[in-house]
DNA sequence: ATGAGTACTTACCTAAAAGTAAGTGCTTAC
DNA sequence: GTAAGCACTTACTTTTAGGTAAGTACTCAT
């Protein structure tokens, strides 16, 4: 009734839709990748961090920096200086992220274009 | 203090974070790019769907369909057949998505095997 | 000694996302 | 006429993500 019209099978689309729900269940929620990508972009300490993040809140950030650190995206320094130093550093598995981020990143800039076209079409109206 | 490793500015970090932060507005949530996905792979009826997605409920799965029909991502085809065949349908612009989909798919199957890796390293503690 | 900065934690609260269960109005099949 | 399938909707509840505000323990600068 529906014609197939890709060139993957069955098989191979349902998988792919397996594996981006399994990739959500690590990188959901609104702050994840934000995080991971103001990390992988160079290591920084706690309060860089949020305020590069506008709009974190210290609790949600402890939080998922922790999530983060589990998960071995990132590696938390603790440098014996005085007082103490925590960096934050992209670990190499956070790396494999870069395709997804730049991807997910161009298409926003597009995205957000595309919006603010249709913005200025709409005060025309 | 901290060397900046990388190749782009500041400007670039922060203009990045920017685009992956509103690219996740339109995007985020458990549900959007796997039924954005499941429809870009072939158009489909609602029940369809339903079944492929798995997991995810009538409601839930309707509510999304109007939020991406709204945001142009899919059409909603209606036929006038006996009874009406509702064909939902991805759109031009939900192609521009396909490789972010190509990428957190192929990421997802790398995780899902790290994860299966470790899991059985554990298996003999 | 007062205030500011770092890196958080704690307690509390709310809003939104998601799940559950059932119902609706239609049609076709048995 | 009874049941089942399609495409939902409605009402209700639960979950959880996230926000607010404040506090803590430390040190450094003035």
């Amino acid at each position: 009734m529906i014609p197939d019209d890709n060139i993957l099978g069955k098989e191979a689309c349902a998988d792919s839709l397996k594996y981006v729900i399994d990739a959500l269940y690590v990188l959901g929620g609104k702050w994840k990748l934000p995080v991971i990508l103001c990390i992988v972009q160079s290591s920084k300490r706690f309060n860089e961090i949020q305020h590069e993040v506008s709009g974190i809140s210290p609790k949600v950030l402890a939080q998922e920096l922790k999530d983060l650190e589990m998960n071995d995206f990132i590696r938390r320094n603790v440098y014996p200086t005085t007082p103490v130093s925590i960096i934050y550093e992209a670990t190499e598995y956070s790396l494999t992220l870069k395709n997804v981020l730049r991807e997910l990143s161009t298409w926003g800039e597009q995205h957000r274009e595309r919006i603010r076209r249709s913005m200025s079409k709409k005060a025309y109206l």
